[in-house]
DNA sequence: TTGAGATTTGGAATTATTCTAAATCTTGAC
DNA sequence: GTCAAGATTTAGAATAATTCCAAATCTCAA
């Protein structure tokens, strides 16, 4: 039963190229029941959980799923490109499905984190990078107050 | 008698305006032997070391001190605006003394961290901001590989 | 259908960091 | 200079996030 919901609770992504059991195919991992689920648990609510708080929704859809399991899910969903990890202050990192280009905005007061699209190359951003470096991630992360915390001041 | 030691290994910044006793007075802290000591070691070897490391170098010249010490010390020191907390991919934060503007490379490799100077303004950088949002931080990071670790491939 | 190898699971282990409470230090007022 | 109030240091315990482990189970290609 709860196998059933798990596939009832995916929701496709929008951009091409990231059908789950294809890109985890390509990466040489295997696409189980627990990491559909755990992929779709994150992009139901694009809200940027922590492991634990993915656990726990992922439990309401698949009560036997374990925390062990949810990280390896995780961790294979990150190898292949189906998810990016946010790193803020706090402690837990936390798991996000939207894979355009975009930065994360994390606001202190709430402590929510909001997608700031857009992009740029490092030298656009007006780093001067040393000869012969090779650079394979480019990230922008931005703190401070979110429009309702701002507004509240 | 070690006391006197961590006096002698504090290395004077280069850059006016972050003298540590005024620094650590304006933020309402106080400015004792650990935190200079600490912050000594940090302008010592400026790898980006992380706290582990930085109580492992700090009890050469000052055998007493204790690992809560080292993370009061960064703490303040953070707090004060004399050293910046850099998180990588990796668990452990890491500790740089430049503030000047520049953003963090991560050697994949090596595991080294480089300081890429430059910057830049959010939108500058092709963020779209919405409107309402108060910036108070904006951060660049980058990985890949560093010059010698490319040059090995 | 089957077996090799990948995955899941619960629990233990590890790692980074924070907390605690007692001892000690620092500072400003006298 | 002396003193008390409050900040800081200390060792060790506690916590939080994550990883490791070994046995059971599942997946997939032959």
């Amino acid at each position: 039963m709860s196998k059933v919901k798990s596939r009832t609770v995916f929701v496709p992504p929008r951009r091409a190229g990231s059908d789950l059991g294809e890109r985890i195919n390509d990466a040489g991992l295997r696409p189980t029941p627990q990491r559909r689920h755990v992929y779709g648990v994150l992009l139901d609510k694009k809200d940027h959980p922590t492991a634990e708080e993915v656990y726990l929704r992922s439990r309401e859809g698949m009560p036997e799923i374990s925390m062990a399991t949810v990280y390896n899910c995780l961790d294979a969903l990150v190898k292949c490109s189906l998810v990016k990890p946010v790193r803020t202050d706090e402690a837990a990192t936390r798991y996000c499905p939207n894979m355009n280009e975009h930065a994360h905005f994390h606001c202190e007061e709430c402590g929510q984190i909001f997608d700031i699209e857009g992009s740029a190359k490092p030298r656009e951003a007006g780093l001067r990078m040393p000869r012969g470096f090779k650079v394979r991630q480019f990230e922008m992360s931005l703190s401070g107050l979110c429009k309702e915390c701002a507004k509240e001041k």
